[in-house]
DNA sequence: TGGGCTGTCAACCGATTGGTTAAATGCAGG
DNA sequence: CCTGCATTTAACCAATCGGTTGACAGCCCA
């Protein structure tokens, strides 16, 4: 597991659990408990994921008494973000085309290119 | 891998192989040796990671003859994209705490809320 | 028809993943 | 100090992953 940052967040991302655990964060720190309470799934389990979530950067822990609040880390989800960037040219293009091949068939006829 | 598609997508993109493949298919459509060429990896190989990124719907494939052209499917990135952007907010918030953080270590002291 | 490409399929392998249960750790309060 | 709660660790398991090699299939061309 000792791959590339962007791998490692990528990885943690491609799993439902992991996604809820994050959006859930979204509404500002939680225990392990609070964080496993919608899972049918055991409480080693959840704290699994948050390790996977951590090492990924996508979350970090504190230490309050016997709790380990897990805290959200959207900065690491940024590094996400800027790698799709690079892809933002190819989609928009993709949607243009899509969108005048939409246009001309409202037209009720197609562009005047077909046979 | 009968997974929802947001994770199959992740899963996909989680691996540097992949990743390059998709950036060479940016460039155009590219057969299997073709993309297998920069990899120091048997054809099966790539031929696997080509179906991965197929069935996450990142690449769609063609057949010219013996050849099976693999090219890039945008629109699936912008999927992934799309699902980000509901926390875009938290990193632009996230950000601008580091940068009034550091705007105020410029200053030679801190913004007045300190002990 | 038979080579020689291109690419995939099948079987196998070791490592990793996602889950389990049981035991251990750390801390707070009576 | 002992109990109780929150959490992690350890050991185990089946399934998946990323790679291999070897055999097979589709297509062009002499």
């Amino acid at each position: 597991m000792a791959t590339d940052p962007l791998s490692a967040k990528f990885a943690a991302l491609a799993d439902p659990t992991r996604r809820a655990i994050l959006a859930r964060l979204c509404e500002g720190e939680a225990s392990v408990n609070e964080l496993a309470e919608p899972f049918d799934m055991s409480l080693p389990a959840v704290s699994k994921h948050l390790k996977v979530l951590e090492r990924a950067g996508l979350i970090s822990r504190g230490r309050e008494a016997q709790w380990r609040p897990a805290r959200l880390e959207p900065m690491a989800l940024k590094g996400v973000a800027d790698w799709l960037e690079h892809y933002r040219r190819y989609w928009d293009a993709s949607f243009d085309r899509l969108d005048s091949y939409l246009r001309n068939l409202q037209k009720g006829k197609d562009d005047g290119r077909g046979h």
